[in-house]
DNA sequence: CCGGTTCGCCGAACCGGTTCGACAGTCGAA
DNA sequence: TTCGACTGTCGAACCGGTTCGGCGAACCGG
């Protein structure tokens, strides 16, 4: 079943039937009629790691997800589901690397073994190791998330500053006069997570142009997390009554915690956020958010990495995205 | 950068270093270090599609997941985490197929070309096209989920059968005498998807058991499925006071369609289900449901393909698992 | 001192494709 | 009628590893 028993049957050579098959070169109409008669019989598939040898090619793409232990959040996901999707489109294959900001075997396998043509790399963080590694190994890549040098690469990613400024200034519209940043975990943030600092930027000088009270805080990616935020919220800051968040995750937790407390949203304290579309519309109450385009960013991802295994040594491209707010039902008028 | 610069370097054959590398014969200390300081300096590693072509295995399993247009549930999302984070333990790489229940060019790609050692498919059909396939390309593969010839195969599954009937005990036993099952989508269930089929049966044997009113729902796996479900439900059945559902997506909908309707959880109604432990307690009330150990599944599900890639003709094994309810807040006694 | 093991390494073949140079045959133009 | 171009095919080399048979040297006991 490999390609000298295709060429046999047929009685021509291997290298014809490999023409035949990549139209690499012109067969005879009559030829490639026989050889693919013979294909279709014995159901004939090119060996994928002989021809990702001969090649220098893998047709294959890596796509580095956060580590297992730290679930992923919905935008996340439905991330790399669009991207699986794009990349089938183009019959590109996807390889999934679970690694965290160091590299780690998986990662290190999937670059430096060249099983891959080029790489998605997920959760950049503002130092990135992984990105030097792919830089170093000239294997093409595109980052969601960008680096402090982001001049020297591709990337994708929310402007997540002036999102969650833009959350401050509804909520300011709306009259609340004391609100509240519920950010990424402590760890991820120390480890130069590039949207947790950037939302902390945007909120600080947000919060300084309307003149309005505004604490941020960490927040552990998990409701458990989310719950005890509330309650340290309600203990330093019981004035507050609006919450800007990216943290996905903590939310069901804030919700409950605010429950506890008594407190109803909208209400009696309203929440904007940054989050994946149809999880801000599950939400209860649907949740005031600005929707990440995350299949959007997905489909992004592959045109761009495509187009950068084919021209490596072009300039960089980079894509900044800042889709507006939805209004739903977790924000309202402060209460008075 | 290849085995024979290494071998040139350190003064050996080529097939030394590679004896050297792989420790499948014996190589003398000194020579074994020289070669390592070589490897070592130019930090050189095997090429991946040349081993595999030389070795005829990969290294590399597939896993093939429910189409991306279809959104995960989070029970197969954390199964997806466990696979892949098992896998990578044991140093196998995880290719990703979208693949509904016909074999696709992704699908095919992977199986055909060879280009994993085993498959782990997920959300199998009663019949599935797919089986078919890998059984006869004599793949080693175990499936999520059982078709009607369950023996040809290894497979590890829900007991959704008994899963629910429990749901319907435990609703008869709070004093419920009316219950309806909210089950997945009709097109799925008329595919063939065996959790559907099975929690149906499940459902109609436990409400004949326990002598109740039982009515079964079919019910898109979206929010505004659960909406109108809900609204079905309450203009035919207005007598339900209990639900038993599979159907983690639709829950949500499940919930708003309650709340306009005026009926609280679980005062009005109680809610019971099968679903991922952490989805079910982040859920509003807390979720009473049988706990889907999807972890454990995946982790299994990698433990039975490596063993099965290893003994690829002993009799297949099979998992079915019956995780226990565990009770949280949605599930009261019923009102009078 | 000799014959048989054992140890350590080498060379060649192989895995299954792709690719390049060459060559025979046909055709058209000079 | 000859020469050049073009078409269709072949053979051989190559991609970068693994694996097997064999060979020389060291080592052993008799």
């Amino acid at each position: 079943m490999n390609i000298g028993e295709i060429a046999r049957r047929a009685g021509v050579s291997r290298s014809t039937v490999s023409y035949a098959l990549t139209g690499k070169r012109p067969v005879s109409e009559a030829t490639r009629r026989r050889i693919q008669d013979v294909i279709d019989e014995l159901d004939y598939k090119p060996n994928a790691a002989a021809r990702a040898l001969a090649e220098g090619r893998t047709r294959t793409i890596g796509l580095v997800i956060p580590p297992a232990a730290a679930r992923l959040t919905h935008m996340q996901l439905d991330f790399v589901a669009a991207v699986v999707e794009a990349a089938a489109k183009v019959d590109l294959d996807v390889l999934l690397s679970p690694s965290g900001g160091d590299h780690d075997r998986s990662f290190e396998r999937m670059i430096s073994g060249r099983r891959v043509d080029g790489a998605i790399v997920m959760e950049i963080r503002v130092q990135d190791a992984r990105v030097e590694r792919l830089l170093d190994e000239e294997l093409p890549f595109v980052g969601i998330g960008h680096t402090a040098r982001a001049d020297r690469m591709c990337w994708i990613d929310v402007d997540y500053a002036t999102l969650i400024g833009r959350c401050v200034h509804h909520l300011a519209d709306l009259g609340h006069s004391a609100v509240a940043l519920v950010n990424r975990s402590p760890e991820l943030v120390a480890s130069g997570y590039g949207p947790g600092l950037r939302a902390a930027e945007g909120f600080g000088a947000a919060v300084a142009e309307r003149g309005i009270a505004g604490y941020a805080y960490l927040c552990g990616d998990d409701a458990a997390s989310g719950r005890s935020v509330v309650e340290r919220i309600r203990a330093e800051h019981p004035e507050v009554t609006g919450i800007a968040t990216l943290n996905e995750a903590a939310l069901p937790g804030v919700q409950h915690g605010l429950e506890d407390a008594g407190l109803r949203v909208p209400r009696d304290v309203s929440i904007v956020g940054v989050a994946a579309a149809q999880w801000a519309q599950d939400f209860r109450p649907p949740l005031t958010a600005a929707d990440v385009p995350a299949q959007q960013m997905g489909a992004q991802a592959v045109e761009l990495l495509v187009e950068r295994i084919a021209a490596p040594d072009t300039i960089p491209r980079h894509i900044l995205l800042t889709p507006p707010i939805s209004l739903r039902s977790s924000s309202a008028p402060a209460p008075r």
